[in-house]
RNA sequence: GGUCCCUUCGUCCAGAGGCCUAGGACACCGGGUUCUCAGCCCGGUAACAGGGGUUCGAAUCCCCUAGGGACUGCCA
């Protein structure tokens, strides 16, 4: 048995899209499975759009969504180089061995394959199934004339379906897996794989993403690049699960799983043939069963940038007292993002008062006044004692507990979100709830 | 225009001829818990694109139609 090796070949020239991670990620999934090797090609064969800092972006996206390679133009490896600009002599060797064969010719500078007729270049798909083509089909459906494959462009770069050819054959990929977009340029390839004698990998093409409107992932449906969801509070291993599931599910109603059920679980020929609508409801359920299963210190770790961009002070943070935090938080927050502004006035009264202003008619500061100092002259300062305070208090001022408990929230919170109140007063103690209420002259 | 691909609830995924009066999840809508929200618990709405075959039997196989998509670049 051929050991697996599947390749990731972005061009770089943009950051990493949704899209291209979805790519990246079944063909890691599918090394790993596998016990196989997962090689990142950079095809920088476009000189005027590709930059090194696009590769740099790219590389760095793979590494945000834990998706290692191993090899590649930073780390190397037998196969190299792994650039396609750094690739030239090759793609002119075989160029030029098609020429001889009188199986291309020149026009200027450019070498270009002579498309036959009457050539099957059909191909088995692990995913779509059997692909049957001629090449007579390579015509121009509106001349009738026949569109000869370019090789190698005037200015001496190969073009896209020559390059992947070259390099897939000689880096020995055995799973060329890609977008469904590729499905009908890979009958050329086919035609050069039989005509440079060469054996075919095997082909899996992927669907497509889709925007809400069905129409091919772009920038006008909001976040395309892999950053943008990290800047959104969405965690690396809830975009892997979330992308994961497009496409493909392991078996059982399992919705929610973490990397290693999914290596174990993934096989190519589950994965389906429709293209999928991205769906930020469901990311947003996957990254809050992520966000909170995950142990004190990650969570913090995660937190933290999102608190640091906020200006929250971190003095105070210390993961005794955060891990009493999050339990008191439950299941609120779905987003990183979400649970840094949640939890912020853990650590810091500012944000609060950025946030809530405590501007209250005259007559009701005097009722919570009357209240607050009556709570704070509790002596058992437990959320149970609190709470039969507050209610005794209201019942007989005639008002609502939440009209009471609101205020308080707000002026302890700054958020209309919180954990239950009297919970969060013991927590923070006497002192602390003394000082937030005065801050806002209820007491 | 040509070639190729796709079509199950709003969305994602199950279903690989009888287990389907089509299942799960998200979202949505009710109800419960409640000081808010989230959570949790209970319940609900909602789909096999249409039409022909094949078969004792079809969401599953075949054909046609319709709709969508990709490619059709010396971009990848």
């Amino acid at each position: 048995m051929k050991k697996t090796r599947v390749r990731f070949a972005p061009s770089p020239t943009g950051a990493l899209h949704i899209g291209g991670a979805h790519t990246a990620l079944f063909n890691w999934l599918w090394a790993r499975h596998t016990g196989g090797s997962f090689i990142l090609r950079i095809e920088d064969t476009d000189r005027a759009r590709s930059t090194q800092e696009y590769e740099k972006t790219i590389m760095d996206g793979m590494k945000w969504m834990n998706l290692d390679w191993d090899e590649g133009p930073d780390v190397g490896g037998e196969y190299g180089p792994y650039r396609q600009a750094d690739r030239l002599d090759l793609y002119r060797k075989y160029a030029e061995e098609l020429l001889e064969k009188g199986k291309a010719y020149r026009d200027g500078d450019a070498i270009i394959f002579k498309v036959p007729l009457g050539e099957d270049i059909g191909f088995q798909d692990i995913v779509y199934g059997s692909i049957d083509v001629v090449s007579d089909s390579l015509k121009d459906g509106r001349t009738g004339e026949m569109k000869d494959i370019v090789l190698i462009k005037s200015d001496g770069m190969p073009t896209y379906n020559f390059a992947v050819v070259v390099d897939d054959h000689l880096m020995e990929i055995s799973h060329v897996i890609r977008g469904e977009d590729h499905i009908s340029n890979t009958p050329k390839q086919v035609l050069l794989y039989k005509a440079l004698g060469w054996e075919l990998p095997e082909f899996a093409h992927l669907p497509m993403i889709l925007g809400k409107d069905k129409k091919k992932l772009s920038k006008r449906h909001g976040a395309t690049s892999v950053y943008e969801y990290r800047d959104m509070g969405y965690m690396p291993n809830s975009v892997f699960n979330f992308l994961a599931l497009l496409g493909w599910a392991p078996a059982g109603d399992r919705e929610i799983f973490d990397r290693d059920l999914a290596v174990a679980e993934f096989e190519l020929k589950n994965v389906n043939r429709k293209p999928s609508v991205l769906d930020l409801d469901k990311l947003n359920f996957v990254n809050q069963g992520h966000l909170h299963a995950l142990p004190v210190e990650e969570k913090i770790s995660m937190l933290q940038p999102f608190w640091e961009e906020e200006g929250v002070d971190l003095s105070k943070l210390e993961i005794g007292y955060m891990e009493k935090a999050f339990e008191m938080m439950g299941g609120r927050g779905r987003t990183v993002k979400d649970l840094a502004e949640f939890t912020d006035y853990f650590l810091d009264f500012s944000p609060v008062t950025k946030r809530y202003k405590g501007d209250v008619d005259d007559d009701t500061r005097k009722k919570l006044q009357g209240f607050f100092s009556g709570l704070l002259g509790l002596e058992d300062w437990t959320a149970p004692s609190m709470e039969a305070f507050a209610r005794e208090w209201t019942e007989s001022n005639e008002v609502k507990l939440k009209d009471v408990a609101m205020p308080m929230r707000f002026a302890i919170t700054g958020h209309k979100v919180s954990p239950g109140i009297f919970e969060l007063a013991e927590f923070f103690g006497k002192d602390e709830i003394r000082k937030r209420l005065e801050h806002f002259n209820f007491v």
